[in-house]
DNA sequence: TCAATAGTTCGGAACTACCGAACTATTGAA
DNA sequence: TTCAATAGTTCGGTAGTTCCGAACTATTGA
C-alpha cells in the first residue's frame, strides 16, 4: 500500500461547510493561523517544537490533510520534508474577508485565555498579546 | 423525563471553535442565514415550511440547540412555539466581522451553486473513495 | 377534558476522530 | 550501493459524535 496522491481542491470547489469545519478544531486553527502568519517553514515536526503540545504525529498529519482538503493550505513535499503554505488570496477571491475574519477572531480569543489562564497580574496591561 | 432547562452561554463563553462547528454543517448554516435575514418568525416548523427540505423534527430540534449552545441564538418559548433570534450585536463586539463574513460566504456559495444546480458538492469521505 | 400542534428526549445504528504500530519516501553518510 | 535517520502517511481498533424514529412533555383552544 504506497502513498495515495495529495489532493487539493480547486477554489471553486471550496466550500464553506468544508472550511468552517476544519478550522473548528482547537488545534488546527492553531496551525493554520501560525501558517497564515508566515512565522516559519510550516510542517508537523515544526509545529509541535513551536507550539510545545505533545500531539501525536499521525493525528498532526491528519489534521495537516484536512486543512488540506478543505482547501486552505497547499502542501508540497520539499525533500524529507513538507511545506505548508496558506491559500488565502485565492479564498479571499472566493469568499472576501472570512479568512481575515476568522483568523482575527481566534487572536482575540487566545490573548482572552492568555490573560485568564496566568495568575492575575496586579496590573493588568490592556495590550495584551496572544500567547 | 422533564424538559430540562435551556442553556445559553454568556458572550464571553462563546468560542471560535463552537461558532465554526455550528456553522459547518449546510442545514445550521442554511438556519442561522434565515435567522440573520430575518423574513419571518424562526422555528422549527417554520424552517421546514421555507426551505421545503424533508428533515425529521428531532435533527431539526438538535440543530437549534447546537446554534443556541454555541451562543449563536437566544431561544424563547411563545405559546407553543419557539421564537429564535440571532445574537448577532453581542457577537460583533466579541469577535468583530465574523458573522457578517461567514454569511456572506454562504450567501455568495448559495448563489453559485444556484447557477450551476448542481445538488452539493459534499467532500467525499475518505474512507470510501480512498484504500 | 381532550385533540391538535410544537418541540424535546431516548436509544441504537451509522458515522467520524484519535492514536499506536507499521509502513513509505527521501536524504546523506559510510 | 547499502543503511540509518528523519519526516510524514496509512491501517485498524476503539472512543466519541451525530442522525433519526418512537415515545415523550408542554401549551393552546375547542
Amino acid at each position: 500500500m504506497g502513498m495515495r496522491p495529495m489532493f487539493h481542491p480547486s477554489i471553486n470547489e471550496v466550500t464553506v461547510e468544508g472550511i468552517l469545519h476544519a478550522l473548528s478544531d482547537p488545534v488546527r486553527v492553531a496551525i493554520y493561523a501560525d501558517i497564515v502568519a508566515q512565522e516559519c517553514p510550516h510542517n508537523c515536526s515544526n509545529f509541535l517544537r513551536v507550539s510545545n503540545k505533545a500531539i501525536p504525529k499521525s493525528t498532526l498529519s491528519q489534521h495537516f490533510r484536512v486543512l488540506r482538503e478543505a482547501g486552505l493550505i497547499r502542501s508540497e513535499r520539499h525533500g524529507v520534508e513538507m511545506q505548508n503554505i496558506s491559500r488565502c488570496i485565492e479564498l479571499e477571491q472566493r469568499f472576501p474577508g472570512l479568512i481575515r475574519a476568522i483568523v482575527s477572531a481566534h487572536t482575540i480569543q487566545s490573548a482572552g485565555e492568555a490573560q485568564t489562564k496566568k495568575p492575575a497580574p496586579k496590573r493588568p496591561s490592556r495590550r495584551a498579546t496572544a500567547q
